[in-house]
DNA sequence: GTCTATAGATGGATAGAC
DNA sequence: GTCTATCCATCTATAGAC
């Protein structure tokens, strides 16, 4: 109560959070030491250790945390009835999720192997509800003659895959924006999965 | 000339790079050390140093190797003129080149940030001519008016990404073969590219 | 909650005997 | 060409002062 010292403490573990989280993006979680995070963030190592209880829960951390703020806004979201129509909002919000935290999704997607088995698999639970949604849209799209799909399965994957990998190569700063590459995607993948 | 023992030394070079290429792909680059490498081909650690100068180019010359192979199989195929059957073509080419070598597809992927700037400048130029032959097979094909891809160059990013990411989570051992998963994906990806 | 200091382990790479 | 032995840097994590 008596040092205001220019931010409240309760801020330090978010900034460790971030700055480990751009650090592994970058680097990957095996190239990183905790004295870069802390020095990024302004600390002696010594002091991470106030806010995470070692190198593997921040990791950790930084993966369900990015897993259930996606599992989340994709709840959130409101799908509608129509397959196709389905489909196209699964892409849009897909693509503009994981494009506005390009870190947290690489870091997502390189560092699964670095997870201790244990966190492994619940992370790995996540990622597979995440995918069952559009699973469930090609099905039912498929069910109801719309979409010619011969198999449900691989195409759930194949469509994960085209989307995600959009976030290694877009940097906003290149000659299209979001807005018109959203709409090449919405196009490949409507046309791939119709009769 | 005295020695025979066991095996000719010329081999100690090979299967140290495939033991690397084994380590890397499943650990990652950073989280593998070089006494690891030695221990699986059954050395000690400086006897490594008599087959490389170092682990940065151990890796640099594994990346190298891939890309280079899968460059000259490229250019061994024998492409059809019709954009069509070329695409056609170029999916199935991709998936068999890709899946027979899952390791070293996931270590060219995941370890390109690992590589010093100048091996860096040079494997990525190595991708870029391979990711030419898809965009000139795309770019032929819109010209002609078979097919209806807004932007080619984002079209060809996302085939490859498409087709790369079935080796995240192809195993032989699945419920499918690669024959059949190859006739899915050829099917999506002709769809997706037409008028 | 952060600091300094350090323990204890492990890393890449080298030297010299055989 | 491989071995043993070692240098020296760096790593994670902890201890104790403030």
């Amino acid at each position: 109560m008596a040092r205001t010292s220019g931010s409240r403490a309760s801020e330090t573990g978010p900034r460790i959070r971030a700055a480990a989280l751009r650090l592994f993006a970058r680097q990957g979680y095996a190239a990183v030491s905790m004295r870069q995070i802390a020095a990024e963030v302004g600390l002696q190592v010594g002091a991470l250790y106030n806010h995470t209880p070692d190198k593997q829960s921040l990791l950790c951390d930084l993966m369900e945390t990015h897993m259930t703020d996606l599992l989340a806004a994709c709840a959130a979201q409101d799908w509608p009835q129509d397959p196709a129509r389905a489909l196209e909002g699964f892409v849009r919000f897909h693509i503009r999720f994981h494009a506005a935290r390009p870190d947290a999704v690489f870091m997502a997607y390189m560092e699964l192997r670095n997870l201790a088995p244990e966190n492994f698999e619940r992370i790995e639970a996540l990622r597979n509800a995440y995918e069952n949604r559009l699973e469930v849209i090609l099905s039912q799209g498929v069910a109801c003659g719309q979409f010619g799909l011969s198999d449900v399965r691989i195409g759930t994957r194949a469509v994960i895959a085209m989307l995600t990998g959009l976030t290694t190569w877009f940097r906003p700063e290149g000659g299209k924006t979001l807005d018109e590459i959203e709409e090449v995607y919405v196009t490949l993948v409507a046309q791939a999965v119709r009769v």
